[in-house]
DNA sequence: AGGATTGTGTCAGTAAGTGTCATAAAGTGT
DNA sequence: ACACTTTATGACACTTACTGACACAATCCT
């Protein structure tokens, strides 16, 4: 597999683990199981830590300066977390479950390097 | 073989996968059984692995962290999946058949580079 | 410490995906 | 037209993946 690719219609069960498809999972296994997860607005992105660490300067030099975007940034890292896939399973912390709305459905949307955690609502209402 | 050329009638059997018609089949086994499926409106596109990494290329310079960029990026990653022929047959993923409205009989049209999988009575509608 | 909350491993049932083969249909050469 | 080869289909058994549930471990809070 190249990348993160496809949606997916997963299902978070009753601690809060999304049940990672087999087609990620192989990808996670393959690279490392670490990962960084963060909020967006009303949805959340996973990064495996490699790409996280890679897009940090990036993003940080893109808005340095502008006050709106930097308090965003801060928003931004301040509900992003590090987290892991365990047993094949990712463990969504309260907070971040909170702030994506995500209830038992999940719609998993493949962005090759990252990939995306969806209400699934939420991501019909954006793709209008 | 030059291309996918010509049009075919096969079947899709009780779970799900299509039948590779033999033309189609030497040159997925010459070239990689890798392919990359994606949902248009109505039917689907079958992408050898190479030509849609050619494709993904022209969006390289779009920026993940850009709002409209990232809708842009998730609306052509979203509709893919990745898939295989494997045994001369490919697997269509549940979510493609339908949203392609695939039954039984599937419609194939190669397009050289590409070829496509339509419901009979939705390509007939659309030529008309 | 005791109880509550949150996180983790595992497993069984079900659903989805895969390999293989027998038969039927279509195509080929003489 | 005939035998022969290739191709397409449907069926079946088997494997893998997904889900929900449960039991247990760790952490937090008074």
């Amino acid at each position: 597999m190249n990348g993160f690719l496809g949606t997916y219609s997963v299902s978070i069960d009753d601690k809060g683990r999304l049940n990672v498809p087999a087609k990620f999972k192989g990808l996670l296994e393959r690279d490392s199981p670490q990962l960084v997860m963060c909020v967006m607005d009303g949805f959340l992105i996973v990064f495996p830590q490699r790409e996280w660490a890679a897009n940090e300067e990036k993003l940080y030099h893109l808005n340095a300066f502008d006050k709106s975007d930097r308090n965003r940034l801060r928003e931004f890292y301040a509900r992003a977390t590090e987290c892991e896939m365990k047993s094949g399973k990712i463990l969504i912390p309260a907070a971040q479950r909170e702030a994506a709305g995500l209830k038992k459905e999940v719609t998993l949307v493949g962005m090759s390097k990252t990939f995306e955690l969806w209400a699934p609502d939420r991501l019909e209402e954006t793709s209008k």
